[in-house]
DNA sequence: GTCTATATACAGATAGAC
DNA sequence: GTCTATCTGTATATAGAC
């Protein structure tokens, strides 16, 4: 691996720990073996390493049409809580890291933030277009509002998200959550 | 003011939206208009000074009894859903503070980190014990698990935090979500 | 108790050899 | 590209006058 990268990943690591003012250059440089200087040579100072960090991590934030619409609608919506899920557990530490960006009053470059935020809110649009789908074909009940419902569904996904961050070790695992989640928030819902 | 509190009321500000490295005492003592050895002479060095400044925030962080069980069952746990909701916005900075260092690995000392964690599970508790009476009672359907259910709840109000904290303006206002949330999780298993 | 002045360490950043 | 040596600012912390 060239050293570019060395750089690069030791800073996407220490970053996501630590947060930005608390991690030094000194230390990525002897993390990553390298001169301090090499650091300024390829990223020209901190705040540029910084955004090239963020860049590579979010780079696998998207949503993948192909994933979504192959599912008869009802079950769309569950279908749409296991992907959130599962992408948060494949990106735990960026996940955590972009969380706690948003918590602070740290470096936080506008344009990453509003790009997560986007892309949490067309997912939010995505649930809430199933839970009207199944309202329209008669398999979901017609009494809720499907986009507060939605927004309803995906903050409890964040709940056992940040549940799950903060290692609360006890009872209730987020599998455990996830399936109440399910069973009351889409479930119950159900037309018999 | 003495000038004690005034620099523990600065530096618990600056501490909550900037962290622990990201504060200067040079800042904290200008904001507090006093001199910089002055702090550590009430203090000693920073990392007292944070204590102190966690031990102040924490003070407020406790359960009273006397305003839980006076309610018939089964509003018992919207009651409950209340009163978690209704310290959470009075306490908007230092819980947004909390969760931070929750994710961060930051300076955290354990003592405080554990009062917190307890007084969560504490209050899950308290829900569970709410759903349970009210599943005896035969008000609140037998069939969902108390323990789980509870988490669950819990799990959502912190969403919804989070959804306030991380200030998403649009649709959904907080006080929405948490209608939804007792409609769905609460209301939908009343016994008719 | 509160200040000014200072010691010491380490941060981000640059110069220049190879 | 990569290094060592160094500059400059600012951080925590101390000394000592009042």
């Amino acid at each position: 691996m060239d050293a570019r990268t060395k750089i690069l990943e030791t800073a996407t690591r220490l970053f996501a720990t630590h947060g930005y003012d608390s991690t030094s250059l000194s230390l990525v440089a002897k993390d990553a073996s390298v001169s301090k200087a090499l650091i300024f040579w390829h990223f020209e100072n901190k705040e540029n390493l910084y955004e090239a960090v963020l860049a590579r991590t979010i780079e696998p934030y998207r949503i993948e049409p192909e994933r979504i619409a192959d599912k008869s609608v009802p079950d769309q919506v569950e279908h749409l809580i296991d992907l959130y899920y599962g992408f948060i557990t494949e990106n735990v530490h960026s996940v955590r890291f972009f969380l706690s960006l948003f918590l602070r009053d740290d470096k936080r470059p506008d344009d990453f933030f509003t790009r997560v935020l986007d892309l949490y809110k067309h997912y939010r649009e995505l649930v809430a277009g199933a839970l009207r789908a199944g309202q329209q074909s008669g398999t979901l009940s017609a009494e809720i509002d499907a986009e507060a419902h939605a927004a309803l569904i995906l903050s409890s996904l964040n709940g056992i998200l940040v549940q799950a961050l903060t290692g609360e070790q006890d009872t209730a695992s987020p599998e455990r959550l996830v399936r109440e989640l399910k069973a009351s928030l889409v479930d119950r819902l159900r037309v018999q």
